[in-house]
DNA sequence: AAGTGGTCTAGACCACGAG
DNA sequence: TCGTGGTCTAGACCACTTC
């Protein structure tokens, strides 16, 4: 009826690891299809003959495999992966911003996805002590914009983004507001008159917080890259901090680097 | 006694989250050490008053952030965190070479952290399809030398790495020899007339295959980094294929991208 | 033997989604 | 309302570690 096996009690691996192993080779055939609907919680119940812990043991497992996304009220879907996104080195050059697009649209774009953002907040606040040690504010002026967003590609969440931008860079330029218009922050910020120079990165990568789950919708098992972005102007001033978390499969960043 | 609070049953989260939240709570301040012990089960569910799921569920929240690592019989135990590495995009500058030192030592005395390499492998065979496409080999020479070590920072694994050359570039330079000299691989390759220009690096995450868990000594809930860097020449011919796979935790990667 | 986490059972009530 | 997954209880037996 199912198509699935059934438990060997005399497997020396423990039961849910084989109705994981099970479910998990269906999905790998492709029997399991992409956002298809596995068997309910009752189905596996009867269908295995164990309780209803076991069955969500096993679930929980491919969910921290990343490889199911549970729906309350609505059941558990296969998850479909989503595509790569290569973020080359150039992606902040002018010539895109020039063009009246932002960063994550162009390189959507080159790459053949549709993408969106969501969530966006933007708000007036002062600095933390580490916003204002990577931005290099004084005491008496340490206010900055915060503008928080997620980023989507084919609909499907792929990025958080928090930047920071000195109030005094931002005040007067459409950066406090939640639409920047053409070419994003780092257009507004060069109207601002700070001509952007270099950007440093530093990326690590970590296991997704349960808040970092939630937004970038993945299971506990799924490891999210870190980017650090700093904006520095000619003269380097920092002008814009930008912490972002990225689902990690779904990247691949690209850096060219010269042996000098 | 355990100095943890209380679950709140008219607070909105649920029990287990809230344990999981002032356990890590503990954790980030400090309270409980890397290395040390958290409360055994039995006393979480004397302490909280919960059944003994809730408190596993708990638990299980914090294993899944790789915060925590459970070991059978002994306890639960907070993760000690290895030095972190920062490796700063000059680390393959010439000054480094010319100074005699491979990039991970340099890098390594940079951040005061001890340094060694282990399990060096060297092997002489035909490159596969992708080793073939990213050095751009024709099929009538494709064999390559391919160098297999492990690199441990205090002693702790840290990074796995595995880089193919040429054979006609590494033809009768030491790059065949487990030793390669001072400097390391790139200088025998300049030795050879290969002037590198520049490398290009592809970054991604994910979690770890089990012959990298047991190479790098990780857990299963521990993600790691991949780097695939090839240098390239001032002729712009690929010189060398490095594949490495790093400890996420254990690596800061530091990039600085100009604005063009 | 005692203490630890790993797995399992058989129930219960709740929150969410769709009809 | 009904089916779904989310959470919780109160037990049980097992496997591993330490003494």
């Amino acid at each position: 009826m199912l198509g699935l096996g059934t438990v060997d009690r005399s497997d020396g691996r423990p039961p849910y690891r084989q109705i994981a192993g099970l479910l998990r080779e269906q999905i790998a055939l492709g029997r399991l299809a992409p956002g298809e609907k596995l068997p309910s919680e009752a189905e596996l119940i009867a269908h295995f003959g164990v309780a209803r812990m076991t069955v969500r043991q096993a679930v929980q497992e491919l969910r921290g495999e990343g490889l199911v996304v549970a729906e309350h009220g609505k059941g558990v879907f296969v998850r479909s992966a989503p595509p790569v996104r290569r973020l080359a080195s150039d992606r902040f050059a002018r010539r895109h911003r020039e063009q009246g697009k932002s960063a994550f649209l162009a390189e959507a774009e080159a790459s053949g996805h549709t993408a969106s953002v969501d969530q966006i907040r933007v708000t007036n606040e002062p600095a933390s002590a580490e916003i204002a040690r990577r931005l290099r504010l004084s005491d008496d002026d340490s206010n900055v914009v915060v503008r928080y967003r997620r980023y989507l590609a084919d609909g499907r969440p792929v990025e958080i983004a928090t930047s920071y931008i000195p109030a005094a860079i931002a005040a007067g330029t459409g950066i406090a507001e939640v639409n920047t218009g053409p070419g994003g922050i780092y257009a507004r910020i060069e109207d601002a008159g700070h001509r952007l120079a270099h950007f440093t990165e530093e990326i690590s990568a970590r296991m997704p917080t349960p808040d970092e789950r939630r937004a970038l919708e993945i299971g506990a098992g799924v490891p999210v890259m870190t980017l650090l972005r700093t904006a520095y102007d000619t003269n380097e001033v920092p002008v814009e901090f930008c912490d972002t978390v990225k689902v990690a499969h779904a990247y691949l960043l690209e850096y060219d680097v010269l042996a000098r």
